[in-house]
DNA sequence: GAAAAAAGTACCCTTTAGACT
DNA sequence: CAGTCTAAAGGGTACTTTTTT
């Protein structure tokens, strides 16, 4: 396997030296247009391919994104990944990934090799636990990181947060609920004492508090079978119970699956809206009402953001929330809803 | 920001020369154990962290992994995605991905920055069309590389191809259908034509013509809509029909709640039985029957097939195809079934 | 004097000042 | 001044040579 050409033989193949061949490389402005074209001949010629290891070592970025996930298999983080990943990728930069499995350990090695292969950037939405040594040595490595969807560091002057308005969701949730005559309602889904559970149930907290109705929480894996555990458990056990707001889509799919088994008709005897409205939701039956969170949307502007900070230098806010909105369907307003 | 320290510092500061670092650093056999040990001493104290874009310049691996897949979203593909990387970071690679979203495209795009990046090498759940220039560019470029799940350039010799026998796994799933007194099953979804629908369909075609039954297939993008829409199509306008098999699970999820809407039983009025068998599929009700596809194996699999390649220098065969098996669950069997 | 350990030194490919025409 | 070129730098690797045992 012969060794791929360098700027050298393309230098001598178009008659000229290595450094104008860089600088046609950059584009730079300095160049005149008939040697321009030279190059550019010769490097077509050649199959000549950048070669970015080198080029990194001198000091240009090396445009690698490091993306580390504690769960790409939830739709809800596969989807945010994927987005940011393509925004990446359309800016010419290429995404270096980890799904961590919420182990910190994972995620402590993952990020010690990104930094090893030179990432430009982090954007993390990380696992919980572990310390904040994995962070010490990415600010020791002074590189800039986001922390997305899950803030664990909160210096966030340092790693930058951004996440959905969870707790507006959950207040238009609850109201949109309460609106359609429920009075007990339960929030089912989340580990307990989680930052992130107690931010989606703080709306739900919020508004039953204030109307002076007593909230009910069901804690548990925010997984398919939790929810279809606790369907069943709320069919035989908690009769009494009208409605429900989810910790998130996969379990009130689940719910919905344990439900119809249950017997239960969803969107008449009960009522349910869930949390991030991945794609799924609009199509199972009944159709799930659900706290839209944008995620592609949201994919694409943490990537955004990241690009402004490491290519304009300009930092993003310490924290953001961004909009979300509540999609009202089958399964909280009843069947005849379209 | 104070520059991250190179060998020559930690060199100095344990007193060596930076060829003995170099060494310590590879765990080469020929250092004294006392100064291994000064020389690590020397870069905890330093915070030395490796500089793999340097040293993948002198000539060794970049430990970069190219990982490409045509629909990321899709949880096929997200876990045979997950679990690869999983399995290359737990052998100290990193994977640099892409989500071509089924365009050649962005497919060459992402193919030409990662071999910038210089990729030791490349999987690829390729995308359909745009001709075989990708893989060309990556044959000049000399990388070893893998099809998976789908064959798109036919020089397996080059390009060795890893899969699941869809075939077998269709066989399987007619004969149980028929076992259970079906006669008349469709075929519902994948667009038609393509070599994926195909090999999916053949086990099924295979055993219709065998037993003098005739095929009927549906085709069509393999979505949950679609497989919505056809189950409405089906219970009004082909109501002889008793079972499906279906290109994919989320086709046949799509079905599932199109009968829900329709108000047919599945499992009791209507046989179903899926391919893939994501993780959801054992949890919607009824439970959906399906064809196993052990996609975490198969990612770990096909991982450690490339690792192998690239580090023993032994390639896998020219074309694999991964056993599959069928799960029987209530969509086909019945409700009564666990 | 041979073997083991450490040091010396090209070289990998590109960028970027600064020199040159 | 515009356009090119020269040469050093950047962080490692690996072959060669020297110094230790």
């Amino acid at each position: 396997m012969k060794k791929r050409p360098t700027i050298l033989d393309v230098a001598d193949k178009a008659g000229v030296s290595k450094s104008t061949v860089s600088l046609v490389l950059q584009n730079s402005p300095s160049v005149r247009q008939s040697t321009r074209e030279d190059v550019n001949r010769a490097i077509s010629d050649l199959g000549y391919v950048y070669n970015r290891s080198a080029a990194g070592l001198r000091g240009a970025s090396s445009g690698l994104i490091g993306l580390i996930i504690n769960d790409l298999r939830n739709p809800f983080f596969t989807e945010f990944a994927a987005s940011a990943q393509m925004e990446f990728a359309r800016k010419g930069y290429s995404t270096v990934i980890a799904n961590t499995d919420e182990d910190p350990g994972n995620q402590a090695q993952v990020i010690g090799t990104m930094i090893e292969h030179g990432v430009s950037a982090f954007v993390i939405s990380p696992a919980y636990g572990g310390g904040d040594n994995a962070f010490d040595r990415i600010e020791h490595a002074g590189i800039p990181t986001m922390q997305v969807l899950r803030q664990v560091d909160n210096r966030t002057g340092l790693f930058p947060f951004a996440t959905h308005n969870y707790a507006a969701g959950g207040e238009m949730a609850t109201h949109h609920l309460i609106d359609l005559g429920c009075r007990k309602i339960a929030f089912v889904g989340g580990l307990k004492d989680r930052p992130i559970t107690n931010e989606r149930m703080s709306g739900y907290r919020t508004v039953m508090t204030a109307l002076g109705y007593s909230a009910t929480t069901f804690h548990g894996r925010p997984s398919r079978a939790f929810g279809r555990e606790m369907a069943l458990t709320i069919a035989s056990e908690h009769p009494e119970i009208e409605a429900a707001i989810c910790f998130s889509d996969l379990v009130a799919l689940g719910m919905l699956s344990g439900f119809a088994e249950a017997g239960v008709k969803v969107g008449e005897d009960f009522r349910l809206v869930g949390f991030d409205d991945i794609e799924e939701s609009s199509l199972v039956y009944p159709r799930l009402s659900s706290i839209r969170c944008d995620t592609e949307l949201f994919g694409q502007s943490a990537a955004q953001a990241m690009l402004t900070w490491i290519v304009d230098d300009i930092r993003p806010p310490d924290v953001k929330h961004h909009d979300v909105n509540l999609i009202e369907r089958q399964s909280s307003v009843g069947p005849d809803h379209e």
